[in-house]
DNA sequence: ATATATTTGTGAATGTTTTCACAATTTGCG
DNA sequence: CGCAAATTGTGAAAACATTCACAAATATAT
């Protein structure tokens, strides 16, 4: 381990190594070579070594990782160890698609409560989170509630931002390009659907 | 313009400056200086100017650059100048908010089929589309399709790559990041949802 | 106990991307 | 016109990321 400046890119993957570690059966060999890694990962196995070696060896040579103790290694580095409570703001079509996803549970995220200012929505039930009303989003503070996403249309999303900043949470996903984040400490990812699609052509015309 | 290669990051940018040019009002004033588009899209001015020096010069020395021949160069090099035509696979909760989504039409894009292999869900019609049998897909090839969206759950995911290529897609937009892609010539970008949320733990602790 | 086969972790080499500095281009104005 | 102000496009420098080659560590077989 190296006590420099860890690249934004070996932690970006860092989540692709813990989903293929997940994927592994549990009856699957404890220990597994860089190199096997590197199939189940689609990663070459330098990067794999290298990017694991940024935050530690946690390889033996001659026998390669023990999958359970990586596993427990990449989920301590990313902080996923302990569960984290998210919020949804938004309960629109895609915000209740991704109130019903199943995917996150395995990283350790829940969603623990929705909101909406749709006097219609408000009170009915998605999934298992009844829906709240907007104006009640500070009540996340006392939830300890750290991580909010936001699903509103584009009109909405800089007010949604700015509350949800104001009401404690430390990072968000937004699926809303349509706001800026100001000198906020809060660390923000954003998934622009519409725009990942929009590379594609240029890609297809070059195949 | 040079004949180098073109960055791969330089392409990805682009759809963000196109997403921008296309948030500017139409009144706004024709020419906008990269300085100030870099306040549009969040990029610095230096690499504004890189990347689209890549394509060509579109600007003018003293002037800048013009929004509405920025915007249609930009389209051209992301081959969005002329609609294409799209098919969802898997109308589950994310299937059919992504069927329902309105911000495809902005870069040109339709989605004109949607398939489920649940006979329940058949003949059922969600937005304007109506919802066909998974065993039909091979009519994509006559409707000259070239895009798929995959929104199956894991499972089906691998049987699902395999029929979008064998009909005839070019590249997919996946929700689904469980299957393996082979040396297929056809480009896909994927889209984890799970994967992205996993990121924010590690970065809100270093805050 | 020694040799052989694996496999890690890492410094160095290579490749890519971003940032910078500035010559060249255009406009506007006296 | 000639000069000042604005702004692009780009080569060069700096920063960052990936790939490589190999010493060091471990296991296994004889």
């Amino acid at each position: 381990m190296k006590s420099k400046k860890i690249p934004d890119e070996a932690v970006r993957r860092l989540p692709i190594y813990l989903r293929g570690l997940l994927s592994l059966s549990e009856q699957s060999d404890k220990n597994i070579s860089s190199k096997d890694l590197a199939d189940v990962f689609g990663v070459n196995h330098y990067q794999i070594r290298k990017d694991l070696s940024h935050f530690g060896g946690f390889g033996t040579p001659g026998i390669g990782y023990n999958t359970e103790k990586l596993k427990r290694q990449i989920k301590n580095i990313l902080k996923l160890s302990i569960a984290r409570k998210a919020a949804l703001v938004g309960v629109g079509n895609l915000g209740s698609a991704v109130l019903k996803y199943q995917g996150f549970g395995m990283f350790g995220f829940e969603i623990v409560a929705a909101f909406d200012n749709d006097p219609k929505k408000i009170g009915r039930k998605v999934g298992n989170i009844v829906i709240e009303d907007f104006s009640n989003i500070q009540s996340l503070r006392l939830k300890e509630v750290e991580i909010g996403i936001i699903t509103v249309p584009c009109e909405a999303a800089q007010a949604t931002f700015n509350k949800l900043v104001a009401a404690g949470v430390k990072g968000i996903l937004s699926f809303s390009p349509c706001y800026k984040t100001g000198r906020q400490r809060v660390k923000v990812i954003t998934i622009d659907i519409a725009m990942d699609l929009a590379r594609l052509p240029y890609y297809i015309s070059t195949i």
